[in-house]
DNA sequence: GCGCAACGTGACAGTCTCGTGACAGCGGCG
DNA sequence: CGCCGCTGTCACGAGACTGTCACGTTGCGC
């Protein structure tokens, strides 16, 4: 799981082993030494996860949090607060202030990392994903299942999401580029032919069950999945 | 939604911190600062929901979660219990007082909300206390007890929870994070990979007793409880 | 029919995931 | 104290999955 995380802290050294610890758990930091910078970065692009020093020079911590949670677009990014020992007295306020966790310094990389997990995944909801039906096929968001009338398929996890797009986005064309930004997810490389071996994996999967025909090649744009031939 | 909250702490901090939260979330707040205050508070009028501090003075919010299930007409009231970090050994007991949820300081009001409404909605469907069969497998919620046919099964704490999840849940798959909040608890910090042992763990304690085949993997995206293959 | 570009197909090596056994820490209990 | 049950983590290996390449096939304009 690649995230975006903005660590807000002016003090260099702790800045750095942070960032080393985050960068070996597969994450992405982004720098940011005062309140100001850090206002700056996020207007760019709002991070996955704020970590936020207690004291800070010009803003405290806490107002900047405070003033995050009343921004548009920041308002549901997770907080997590860094304290010296002693300060935890202020800790009601930064809850009140919406603050997810706190951390004590000093404290270890690897507490720092669980901790950052635990709210990272408490903070993305739920997936909200019905079951649809079309051409013969369903499939269960829920229980995560294809079937073909009544009997189940197995399937591969990128065949899977492949497929799912399609069945949510049907009688369509979209382009290599198109499916690789939805199905694998705008920030990876891969070569655009990848699609077409998938697309192939896919229809040979649910060929054996006579569902044939649902994934089209239009020539010169792409792939559409379409109830009629 | 407009819920009645009972709130039994005797911090003031706190009990304005989660006040103010749960009005900002549509909900009446009662106030107790001790247990006697509590019990008063509710026979005057059952609450939704109480919300209780481990520790209190006079009576430990366990005594008086105890108390309340013995109680005429506050048995199915679902309670929340605040605890600090490093109380959180005792859940077990808490589980079997009746304890609906555990809600670690310091918190985040937003997670306090976040339980508390899947406590209620959890309430609403009314799934908490009975027995529960499904794919030759029996557990007997009151009991703590799980049966395979006519025999009893042997099993540990964790592994009972997780089961009794699955069971409860069937036919979904869930990932290794959202097994770690909802049978762990929200604000646990254990690697992803500890839901695989445990898994594997539930596995083999099922396998002798010839129920085989219910807890599936799906591989790349968690674990699913199913009675079919 | 020809040539070209687009697409289908099979193979393959690297990567990732998951199952599994082992192990150390921690309370509980005799 | 030593033993025991339980838990979280780790390391290792088998197997599944994936991205890429090379080559065959198809469609299309001329």
């Amino acid at each position: 799981m690649h995230k975006r995380i903005l660590v807000v802290e002016d003090e260099a050294s702790i800045r750095d082993m942070v960032a080393f610890a985050l960068r070996k758990a597969d994450m992405e930091v982004i720098h940011a030494a005062d309140a100001r910078a850090a206002l700056v970065a996020i207007s760019d692009t709002p991070p996955d996860l704020i970590l936020l020093d207690w004291m800070l020079p010009g803003m405290t911590g806490l107002e900047l949090a405070r003033r995050l949670r009343g921004e548009q677009g920041t308002a549901e990014v997770p907080i997590i607060m860094l304290t010296a020992r002693g300060e935890e007295m202020d800790r009601v306020n930064g809850l009140e202030a919406g603050v997810d966790d706190y951390v004590v310094k000093p404290f270890s990389t690897r507490e720092l990392i669980a901790r950052i997990k635990a709210v990272l995944r408490r903070a993305q909801g739920d997936d909200g994903a019905g079951s649809i039906e079309s051409g013969g096929l369903r499939i269960d968001g829920p229980a995560h299942r294809v079937y073909a009338g009544d009997t189940q398929i197995e399937i591969g996890p990128t065949e899977y999401r492949l497929l799912h797009f399609f069945m949510t986005h049907a009688e369509r064309v979209y382009s290599r580029a198109q499916l690789l930004d939805q199905v694998w997810g705008g920030s990876v490389y891969v070569e655009e032919r990848t699609v077409d071996v998938h697309i192939r994996r896919l229809r040979k999967t649910l060929e054996p069950f006579g569902v044939d025909g649902l994934i089209q090649t239009v020539r010169g744009t792409g792939y559409r999945f379409s109830v009629n031939p």
